[in-house]
DNA sequence: CGCGCCAGTCAAAGCGCTTTGGCATTTGAA
DNA sequence: TTCAAATGCCAAAGCGCTTTGACTGGCGCG
């Protein structure tokens, strides 16, 4: 079924179908619903490659998710963040295309993106320090948006992020207000700006506190369970280990809780562990009394929020092109005063 | 820069460029060059809106994510799961379109999607028992892989599965060759097909060892770590509590985990755990030594494969339409014999 | 020499839609 | 009553590509 057979069913012409269909003014009232019900019967619905060569518009949403050959591991928390983004495409009629790549051709990926045309604008996932995918896009003049964001990247570009370092910061604070003065921190691969700028706010709160990071405390990894694991149970193993962990993924924190009830420590008690928490659906931080104190913010809602400001973005109503979410600190039964020694 | 352009520029026919570049065999050698460099050197690549109205392909692939407005879990399984895929489409040249629909709408969200025209064919997800999509689909005439399989559903489809009764049967005769008798199943939802089959596997074993199922032992839910952990806790309880726990998720197994720490049980000597482990990237079951005794198989593999196929069904070249996965048992240091009381 | 044939190219149609620019007919104000 | 302005509809162009069918010029063959 498609226009030219339902108008001649209808006995009109393609464009007052069409017009009547898009809600335009020129059609009259029964004529529009005549249109309606028939095409509502008929189960017609446009062809959207023709509407889109017509308009010139995709009504789609490109998700580029780089996949580096080196370490292939899938973001645990891309299924929620594509769950909050889909939904709000979903309303607005778009749909979500994904492009997985290659990070070694990714430039020329985004180049063929916007000459293909299937893709009104982009979403940037995994941004960097100094990201050069950034300085490309705005030069592509392909409406995008950067969850997260790209330190010492100049130019004038559109992000959602959570403020990373100010959340670490305070999660950094609260356990040397503890007495904590020995503390690990387990964060992501550093050349990502999410977790450069966790350093960062770790490192702020220590300075405050007169107290020099201690690079045998600090790591830097794919932040999986075993990673997890395996730092906690090498730095508890260290002459002067640490009485605490900063970790900066639930993944990683249950790792971490695995190491410690192998060496006979009770979390909370023997060790306090604070963890970044993205408020996963399939992994909750307990139920009513959090399992660990926590820094949290939804991933989900940054996917709700930055496919919304894409589509401010492309139909040019967006007030403000960047939203800095702030992470809350909850406590849990994780942390508790430094033991004395 | 279009084939118009582009055609002008080199002084030839739009016709004798697009055949240069499709690879057509009426293109003398030298042009074919000439307008190869040309178009990388502009960087041309063909809208693919207009291209695919002109051949009445999409070059993308849809999956529709059922969004159930009850249970908003994302299931964790789906970043790996659509990386498989994605890998596979990207080296065919094709995309990935995903449509999250609420279970509520989706009959009306397939007609549409089929006459929108924007995808080739679509995967289906988290089948469940006699699934109505299935038939629906079949009606509609578009190609289609289920990545499961739906019980009772008559009609013959292409699937992609593992045999999940299988690997629950193999799982629950090993843990009653330790001499298990009371062994709980924590499974995912019994609607959805794979958790209904894991249920029959574990039910056949235990009738083969004579042993009648306890409904006290089974339970059946969302399998969040909490779901894990409650199950667990409140088990142990029990008056004739359970000496092995079957678990349907990794992420469950944790939460079970954690409620036997929290009843100073060990792991594999006061209590077995076996759990299916699908896998992921990020949630690796230990190192060298497996942490859980599982029935594993990859659900990235899956997104391979299932994709894999989809594109030969299109392309009229696939030889089987369905493949069964068989999951392997791998011993960890979760289980062990039933402790003698 | 004339014919058919092939290699190489092109013009034009068509994919299904939107949108421009009319063209009747009706309405309302002067 | 008259005429401008709405109102309601339509034919046709155009979006960027593929593909059909036709047209050259060069070549081999009888």
């Amino acid at each position: 079924m498609n226009l030219k057979q339902l108008s001649e069913h209808l006995n009109l012409s393609q464009t007052t179908v069409s017009r009547a269909l898009n809600g335009y003014p020129e059609v009259s009232e029964t004529t529009r619903q005549r249109v309606a019900e028939a095409a509502q019967r008929m189960n017609y619905s446009p062809n959207a490659r023709a509407r889109g060569l017509a308009t010139g518009r995709a009504l789609a949403i490109g998700h580029v998710i780089p996949v580096s050959s080196k370490h292939e591991m899938v973001n645990p928390i891309f299924g929620d963040y594509v769950s909050g983004a889909g939904e709000t495409y979903s309303k607005a009629g778009y749909d979500m295309v994904l492009t997985l790549v290659d990070d070694a051709t990714e430039a020329e990926t985004y180049r063929t993106i916007k000459s293909r045309g299937n893709v009104d604008g982009i979403i940037v996932h995994g941004p960097k320090i100094d990201d050069p995918r950034i300085p490309l896009l705005l030069d592509l003049d392909l409406p995008f948006v950067v969850h997260g964001r790209s330190s010492r990247t100049t130019g004038d570009y559109a992000w959602v992020d959570i403020n990373n370092r100010r959340a670490f910061e305070r999660a950094t604070r609260y356990l040397l207000e503890l007495r904590h003065t020995r503390i690990a921190l387990l964060n992501g691969l550093e050349d990502m700006d999410f977790a450069y700028r966790r350093r960062i706010g770790y490192g702020n709160a220590l300075a405050e506190a007169g107290i020099a990071p201690d690079p045998a405390l600090m790591r830097s990894a794919e932040m999986t369970e075993v990673y997890g694991y395996r730092s906690a149970r090498e730095m508890l193993a260290m002459a002067n280990p640490p009485t605490a962990f900063l970790v900066s993924s639930m993944i990683s924190a249950l790792g971490v809780q695995r190491a410690l009830v192998d060496a006979g420590l009770k979390m909370g008690r023997d060790i306090s562990v604070i963890t970044h928490d993205d408020d996963l659906s399939y992994l909750k931080n307990g139920l009513d009394v959090p399992i660990f104190t926590a820094t949290r913010s939804s991933v989900r809602e940054a996917g709700v929020r930055s496919a919304q400001l894409l589509l401010d973005i492309i139909h040019q109503r967006a007030s403000a092109r960047t939203q800095l979410l702030e992470a809350e600190l909850i406590i849990g039964t994780s942390t508790g005063p430094a033991p004395k020694d």
